[in-house]
DNA sequence: AATACTTTTAAAAAAAATTATAAAAGAATT
DNA sequence: AATTCTTTTATAATTTTTTTTAAAAGTATT
């Protein structure tokens, strides 16, 4: 028997008695891709399986070639016991980080190395067939440098901007061309199964499977490049709401006598606090003559753009710290709004912006503490991630993982 | 064996297969409770258990006296089924709805129902030891009233204000005389099981479990009485937060150059929407001599209150109307960047304000289309409880019953 | 180095749970 | 009214899983 589970949840069709193993050995699999080499006692206790029967189970799993036998491990106190571990090439799965301007694509194995990687500048994302196509070019070449066969990769996980219903695999915001909707329309022309998610809900699962986020219960990620993304963990889980429309942070409420925003409303978050509007501040003072490091930008006739504005801060210019400085102000107090509602145990600012370090860290936290009420904000830890550009393009892999690991 | 699954959660040094079987009949009890009467071929499709299995662990469930059989239903096309549900006399839940100046007591059976019911005004909360020895006399003077032995009472629910720690069974701002925690506390005084929450998230249970927001997955409720309360159901589950100080909605941003208050920031949607503020206003207005009903509480020398506000609201009070109007203008404000975050499918108001109905619906709404962005907004249904002053009540043994029944 | 103690694993025995089968009881159809 | 078809429930047979026991392979201590 192929374990199939990996690949399919709901079997129709299939005898009890099949569906109860394959749950088994997802058991099994789950722990040891989440927890890394164990001995049949370490899964028992895990799993909740009797040994004998974990035993057998595990045998079938090397027959199958998804797990192998790394031999004996150190002993804590008595016989040294045999340690068993996902077999990494077993599967491999494909992450697809679509940008607004760039495309990351990888291929990890089952231990999340990434066996591939590639990253595309001036790709820029529309919402047309050409674009689709080009997409998947892109893919099919890597799969084709690869060579191995179509079945060897679990899944394509993707990340993109904007509106996304990750349960039916809609992209409202960016590719709504496909009508039968991104996911089913890859999946069919890539003949692999394809998971779609926003990119700050896919940076959160990212930060969550592998950054700053791991064994937290309650984190929220946000995503600071040129527009604000916010992804939640709530409960240990990905929180997308009813329609996968959660996380419009940059839309809330700041200023009500403020500035109109592309949405049409007034005063959102993102008029004031955004990269977007930070590099365009920053332009528009050194078109009239500001001191600053990224002056030198104007003379040699090249726009300034977000990275280069993070390069300044990090050499310390004093006036692109004082803009970063002034939107982290507003920042912190949409943060707060936050943390009054949700009661995370940690922040995770993740996104471009993040390359900044202490120097958003710490005037958002000033922030924080002068609009937050003590009590709530003292128990939230804010950090920046340390998976940085990575993270999306992990969350991806992590987002495929739990979907096929996931339990029930 | 007497089934401890209803008392005891984590058994300890208790074998296996004990354990085991106590999750099956956990499952089977569950299922009655949740949804009533059932013939063992609807259960066996409930609880995934094969159908001899559960036929025998309900006699078992039948000779503790948990079950009942109610002999043979209606059948749909076959043999009529022996039809089996909870004997809602097996055991009793205590609810305790403590507010700033009233105290609701009530027993629950098996079925929900009141089988006591005890409202007691004036009675002011306060943080003493005096009020707790007040409120356990209470608690003791209805158990003897009921004559039942103790050990018929599964356990005493309690809903109260302010920040609490659910998990902990700490009261932060009412009741943080007692040292060991408020539960511990009274748990040995009464010798009984006890469940604190916070009045917002125990009518979030209560509208989950009996209101409208039964079979819904993303939800906010929002108790308007004096002050604002946010309770929220998200991914099907209670969201509490890290400490359980989630759903601070009274004291997000909404107004920059607004008054300050009482927490210590300025411009807090309670600053401008609240019941208090409501009553303020309006009798400031009445000594200044502005028409309304509510004049005449003036002459007659009473106070009026939120409760005399609400009936000239529903009288057609002009003034009390338009009051509340502006007030449900900033609410409405507020509420936009709860659902631009969460996403949720309902959004339902209780409390003392929700008596207003369509007075209060309407304004809400207006407000809403004003400041949302409608492709989110418009997922979103915003409905009045139909528990109303109950809902905290029946939260309590909503919260019981989730806690005990809950599986793993 | 010998002994006592641990932990891991394997195998046998026992128990638990499921599947398969049959019987019971009623509904629908001829 | 008799027959056929459904659904429910009870029983028997089989399979699955666990518990128990024992052996293997270590570590720690004397």
């Amino acid at each position: 028997m192929r374990p199939q589970f990996l690949y399919e949840k709901n079997l129709h069709g299939v005898a009890n008695s099949v569906k109860r193993k394959q749950e088994q050995y997802r058991k099994i699999v789950r722990h040891l891709y989440y927890n890394g080499a164990a001995s049949i006692a370490e899964i028992v206790k895990a799993v909740k399986i009797s040994q004998p029967l974990v035993a057998s189970l595990v045998d079938d799993l090397i027959s199958y070639g998804m797990l192998l036998d790394k031999g004996v491990g150190e002993s804590i106190g008595g016989r040294r016991p045999n340690l068993f571990c996902l077999n990494s090439e077993y599967q491999y799965v494909i992450g697809v980080d679509i940008n607004l301007h760039t495309l990351n694509l990888a291929v990890f194995d089952l231990s999340n190395k990434q066996i591939f990687r590639e990253e595309t500048k001036y790709f820029d994302l529309e919402n047309s067939e050409e674009y689709l196509n080009s997409l998947i070019e892109k893919i099919e070449t890597m799969i084709s440098q690869l060579g191995m066969p179509r079945e060897k990769y679990l899944a394509v996980g993707i990340s993109l901007p904007g509106l996304v219903d990750a349960k039916q695999g809609l992209s409202h915001t960016h590719l709504s061309v496909a009508e039968e909707g991104l996911a089913h329309f890859l999946s069919d022309r890539l003949s692999m199964n394809v998971l779609l998610d926003n990119d700050a809900r896919t940076m959160a699962l990212g930060e969550k499977a592998f950054g700053k986020a791991i064994d937290k219960e309650n984190v929220l990620c946000l995503n600071l490049s040129n527009g604000i993304g916010l992804g939640m963990i709530l409960n240990g889980n990905l929180h997308s709401g009813k329609n996968g429309f959660a996380g419009e942070f940059g839309h809330i409420l700041i200023d009500p006598e403020g500035k109109l925003c592309d949405c049409g409303k007034i005063g959102c978050l993102e008029t004031l606090t955004s990269g977007k509007i930070l590099v365009k501040n920053i332009r528009e003072a050194v078109d009239k003559g500001q001191p600053t490091l990224l002056a030198k930008y104007k003379k040699e006739n090249k726009k300034i753009d977000l990275r280069a504005v993070v390069e300044a801060i990090l050499q310390g210019d004093q006036f692109a710290i004082d803009q970063l400085n002034q939107m982290c102000e507003y920042l912190g107090k949409g943060l707060v709004t936050l943390i009054h509602l949700l009661n995370p145990e940690m922040v995770i600012i993740g996104g471009k912006i993040a390359h900044a370090g202490k120097f958003v860290i710490d005037p958002v936290t000033m922030s924080m503490n002068k609009y937050a009420m003590s009590r709530i904000s003292s128990e939230t830890e804010l950090v920046c991630s340390d998976l940085l550009d990575d993270s999306a393009l992990m969350g991806t892999m992590a987002n495929v993982m739990r979907s096929v690991l996931s339990l029930d």
